[in-house]
Parts: C-alpha cells; structure tokens; sequence
DNA sequence: TATGAATGAGTGTTCATTCAT
DNA sequence: CATGAATGAACACTCATTCAT
C-alpha cells in the first residue's frame, strides 16, 4: 500500500483556485480527493455531500454538477483509493530492486511496509471502509477482487525470487503465502494502536519464519 | 456461530432475574440480537432503531423503553459482539484441550478457525465493523483494546505450551507472533469471498511456518 | 401573598410513607404538590408527569389513576398555588394586626411583602406561570380573577383603614391605588434578579407616596 | 404595536444587502414575526417549528435554511420582541416633547402607556413569555436586563425633568421610583382583562402620586 | 457552470396515555 | 390500587436532491 511520489492526497486544497476557470477534470478531482479524506477520518458512515463542497470551496448543489449522485462521487472515490493502493503496492517496490544490497527482496518489502505503514494511515483507513463496503456494493467488491489479485500476483512474484535468491524457503505453497501475507497486513490495518514498534517485531516475526534454516 | 444458552459475555442481564424479569431481559436480547445482524448486514452506517424494532416486531418507541438510546443499543451490540467473538476465540478451545488426540493444541485451535469462518460470516462482519467504529468511538475502542488482549495472552498460551510439546518452533518471540497471527486472523476477516478451501491452504501454512523443523 | 403556617410546599416527601396504606387523598396532594414544585422551578413548559411520578414514588402510569389527565393535574395545581397565595394575600396579615405598634398597618403590609419576597421564590414563580396560562386556560383565568378580587378588596380595607389612622393619604381613590399596588407586586414578580435592597427601596418609596404631607 | 420599517432593534439586518439579499432577510423576518405570533397566543411552550413554517408557507425544513435550530429562532424572535418594547419604552417619547403641550413629560409618557396597553396586547404577553422564560435562559435574562436597565434610565431622566419643571414631587427617590414604576408597568402586563378604563384610572392615580402637593 | 432556496423522506427521541396483569 | 410494557402522534433536525435563475 501507499503513497504516490506527488500527492497522498492527505494536503486537501481548501484555498480558492488562480483566476482561470477551473477546468472539469481538476475540480473532479478535487471533490474526489475531499470525499476520500471525509471518508478516511470518518468512515463512509460519515460521508456528507456538503462537507466535501465546503472543502472544496463549491456550493452543495454544484457538486451535482460534476457527480450527478452520491452514489457516482463513491465510486470514483473507491477507484481513487483503490489507485492509490494498488500503485503503492505493485509498482513502486520492483522499482526500489535494482540496487545491490545485502538486504532480501522480501526484506526489503517488509521494511517499506514498517516504514509506510504508521505513516499512511489515512490510506489504510480508507481502504479497511472500502473493505467492508465492498460486501454491499458489487463494484467496489469487484474492484477489491482485482487489486487483491494484483497483490498477490506481486507478492507470490517476490517470494519465488525470494526462493531462487536462498532468502525464503523452499517448502511454502506461494500462492497460499502470499494470501496469508495479504490477510496479515490487512489485519495490522484493523489494529488501531498498533505502534511502529509492534509492526517492526511483527514482521521480523514474518520474515523469520520465511527465512530457510541453517 | 456461538452458542449462548448460558452467558453469551455481554453486560446484558446482571441483575437477578425474577420469573417476571425474564421477559424484560428477552425482549433486550431480542433487540441486541436483531441489531447485530441488522449492522452485520448494512453496517453501523445502515443500523435504523425503526426497523431494529419492526424485526423484533414492536412499536418504534418501545424500542426506547429498553435502550434508553441508540448510543446504548450500540454499546450493548458492541458488548454482545466481542463476547460472542472472545468465547469463540479464546474460551473455548481450552476445554477441547482434555481429550488425547493426536493433533498439536495449535493444530486443534487453527482447525477450530477454519470451521468457523465460512460459518460466522454474520459474525465477522459485525467484529469488522466494531474495529473500524472503534477508531471514532473511544468505548468500543476500549472494548476491541481488551478484548484484543484476553485473545493474545490466550495465543501465547497456545504457542507456549506447542513449544514444550515440542509441536512449535521455539525460537519464537511468543507476543510478536500471537500479534501476527491475530493480524492475520483479522485480515482474513475482511476477505469477502475467501473460500473454505482458501482459507485452510492459509491456515496449513501458518502451521507449517510454526512447525519446527526436523 | 405566601408561607401558610403548616408547610408551604416547598419540601416534597421524597420518602416512602410509612408501610400503612396511602389514603387517596394524601397522595393527591403529594401529587399536587410535587407538580406544584416542577412548574416553579421549569414552568408549565417543563412539567413532566414521569417525574412528578418519580418524585412522589410511583409508577408514572399510576399517576393516572389519581389523574385522569395532565389537564386534571394542572386543574388541581393551579387551585393549589391559588389557595397558598390567596391565604398569604388576605388572611395571615390582619391577624397581625392585633399588637399595638407604631408601624401603619400598611407598613407592616409592605414590611410582610418584602421579608417574604425573596423568601417564596418558587411561589411568585409559580403565580407568575398562573398567570400566563390564564390566557389561554379560561378555569385558570377564572381563578386568578377571583384572586385578584379577594386581594383587592383586602388592600382596599388596609388603605381605608390608613385613610381613617390618618397614615395614608386620604385623596386617593381606593379601588385604582388597591390595584396599582397588585400590578406592582406582580411586577416585582417578574424581576429575576431583584434584590432585596431593591424590593425595600421601592416599598418605601409606595410607602412614601401614599402617606400624607405634614 | 411599534413600527419597524426603518430598524426594529434586532440583530436581524447587521450585512449589508444586495438587491439580491433582500429576499433573505425578509423571508427571515418573516419568520421571526410568525414565531413571535405564535409565542405571543401559545407561549414558548406552544412554539412548533411546523407551525411556524406553514404560518410564513414554507416547508418544516426550510426553516432550518434560515435558522439552524429552534434555539436560534428563539433567540432573534427574542430581540425582536425586545426592541419593538425598547422602541416603545424608551426611544420614541422623547421625540413627542418638542411641542408645547399643557401635558407634563411623564403625563405624556402616562398617556402614552394607556393608550398602548390595550394596543399591544400580543407584544405584551410576548414580553412576559420572556420575562418567565428569563429565568431559565441565560440569554434571555442578560437580554431582559439590558432593557430594563435602559427603561430605566429614561424613567429616570423623565422623573429628573419632571423635578425641574415642578411636575413631579423632588422628594423622591429616582432610582427606586424609575424601579417601582417598571414594576407596576410589568405588572399590568399581567393583567389579563384589563379594561382600558382600569388602566387609565391605575395611571392617574400614579400620576397623582408623584405630583407635588399645592 | 454555479448558486441560493427549497423540498420530502426519514431519523432518533419524547411523552401522555393505555392496557393486561 | 399499582405496575411494566407498550403505543401513536408529535417533535426538531438531517441530508441528498431539485429547481429557478
């Protein structure tokens, strides 16, 4: 999971825009962005049209304009988070490879996840809300379905380099691993407390008992 | 699902029941139970007190005789819930634990796991709801918080005990890994559509990385 | 108008009587008077009938059984505070009259009013709703006119009596200076926040205006 | 009834309207002057937001546009009531003294006042709804003595000059006097029948009082 | 495009009253 | 007489949505 390199979307613009007419797709994209911040503070359950076009600095019949109903701004909302996620956890950490390091691929993964993990939890938040939405809307379901496969995809990809590189052994069942992975981290998701020290000793935990013995 | 004839662990009914109470102390259940699975099916954010009172299949108002508030509804759901949830995952297993069977304590408490989940999915919904209420509602957040702890120790316990037993590694840090595996019990939690087959593959891995090795 | 001898109502039996049985009448008045105690304080707005049921000891549909209706309540009430003030207006101050002093008996009239003002907050608070619900409650209406009509006479004879001792002035006509002198009261009445210093400076200054010139 | 198309005294009007803003304001207007109706004939106790609504056309929700809750309703209502009795009370007398009249300054005030009474009846039930409620809204009562506060300084300037041009008696006390007064206005506001005849004989018999013997 | 104004359906809650026991 | 339980009508208030401008 997690941030994009230009925006996390966390810094909301509440400030009136430069003179020029703001074009569709940026104002769009604002109210978005407002929406996704309402619901990662206050859940879906708190989601209120008004706030998000006080946010953005509209009035609360405009925004009808750019998403005809509640229901249209949510998905995009839920196709916006799912982005955010999806990028944070397939695309970025290939890139973080190429380096010669002493650590393992999975290390390395790992690290990332402590490192982001206290750090975006506004992204965690909203994605535990789409979680449980996803149970009453088929699209936000079907959306969940195909990031997961992504991230298992990625993850399996990392343990079977892990295997050959001698840093993972060898007698785990990858697709089973990497479910079991993907459950563990959606669990610290839920965990509300959980300290940065606790997510560390936790995922050392993880990778010790990935580590092939000696 | 859990079995509640005796004391399903809620606060509901302290005081001494005369005969009369009795109905009093139903219909409360009643409403809690009504309640649970109406926020396991819709949420917190779809629970409505009329139609809490229309299953139960009384007036909208009497409903305020029981549960002086919807706050206090939710409180006593919330109880309800995790004290469904805690028998399940820590109470009971020990008493399991008499017979001489050939499988592992740990072994005994992950079959356990696998044959509730596809069963309770009322139930984990209801608990992935109070895990995301608990980040805006301090006193379930209190409840998650203890109810967290008791499953904990009650891991530890397990994991302990596979080590003299010599059925777990004993190069385990014991609080780090029962924390991971609540995580991961958690995160499976939020899987929607995790088949039993899924989740068993899951959980013989687990074991397997618990395993010591020959 | 004020304290009758016995009680003035002020202290409501919280108390569970003694195990002999209630008779009816008893627990009218307590009824009455709790009511009595909740319309001073919140006025007729925040008069519940669960909580004068609280205050006396039953059951609020009990309530209904010496009631029939909130108005019938009301009825009893408002003749209730009618008969306090009506007692405290007419009756105690010529029993006072006896003693030879050198104080008018208007000045002990005057002296009687502000020592009890301050004194019988709650029930100048109650009048004052009395009066208010007059207008739109013809019994009530009907009941304070005939008060006012017992007060006026009674100040019409204190006057002429201080005419005939020569310590009022003897140009005034008595009924519009008896009821100039009601309207006054009243209207401290309505001062929230008088003080008694206050309350004695204006009585003297009547006092002064209705004595006659040396 | 006092006049009000320049400034009634409340807080309503303190933005400076467009031509476009002028329909607000008058809407709101509107509803002050409806729920002051109301106040007036049923009391706070009587006030519905309902009522209100269908009495200015509007729909029960619709008034929330204009006032965010009851309370807020109240509040300008309140200003309302007390500016239209400031109005009458203090500022316009003064401005009827250019002329040469035979009438002393308070025997103006006096005529002023019986003519009024009967007049105004619903301002002055309003008034007294304020009164009683004072003692239970903190604002309201800080309201009600900021009023009288300046009520009473015009009495007092009204008796001073009385003093000095020989109409009014010097022995008096002003504050006490300005104070009795006041009382005994409030206190015919409560009179519910008052004939106007009573009132005017109440009035002269006041004005005898304070006028200075021959 | 954008807005102020308005709306209707619904929400939790209150309260006097009723009724079977 | 007394109560626990229940009720229906009302209440202030919310919110997504609509509409004329």
């Amino acid at each position: 999971m997690m941030t994009q390199p230009i925006d996390d979307g966390s810094q909301l613009s509440t400030v009136p825009r430069s003179s020029h007419t703001v074009d569709n797709d940026e104002r769009r994209l604002a109210l978005v962005r407002a929406a996704y911040a309402e619901i990662a503070e206050k859940g879906f359950e708190g989601l209120r049209l008004r706030r998000v076009a006080a946010v953005v600095g509209i009035n609360q019949a405009t925004i009808h304009y750019y998403f005809p109903t509640k229901e249209a701004l949510i998905k995009d909302v839920a196709e916006y988070i799912v982005g955010l996620n999806l990028s944070a956890n397939t695309t970025l950490y290939p890139q973080a490879q190429d380096g010669e390091t002493s650590l393992s691929l999975f290390q390395r993964y790992t690290a990332e996840l402590q490192r982001r993990i206290p750090e975006d939890a506004l992204l965690f938040r909203a994605m535990c809300e789409l979680f449980l939405r996803a149970g009453r809307d088929e699209r936000i379901h079907r959306l969940i379905v195909k990031t997961d496969a992504l991230w298992e995809a990625y993850l399996i990809n990392i343990l079977d380099t892990g295997m050959q590189e001698g840093t993972i052994r060898k007698d785990l069942e990858l697709q089973s691993t990497a479910r079991m992975i993907i459950a563990f981290v959606k669990g610290i998701t839920l965990q509300l407390d959980a300290q940065p020290d606790d997510i560390t000793r936790c995922l050392e935990q993880l990778e010790l008992l990935l580590r092939p013995r000696p």
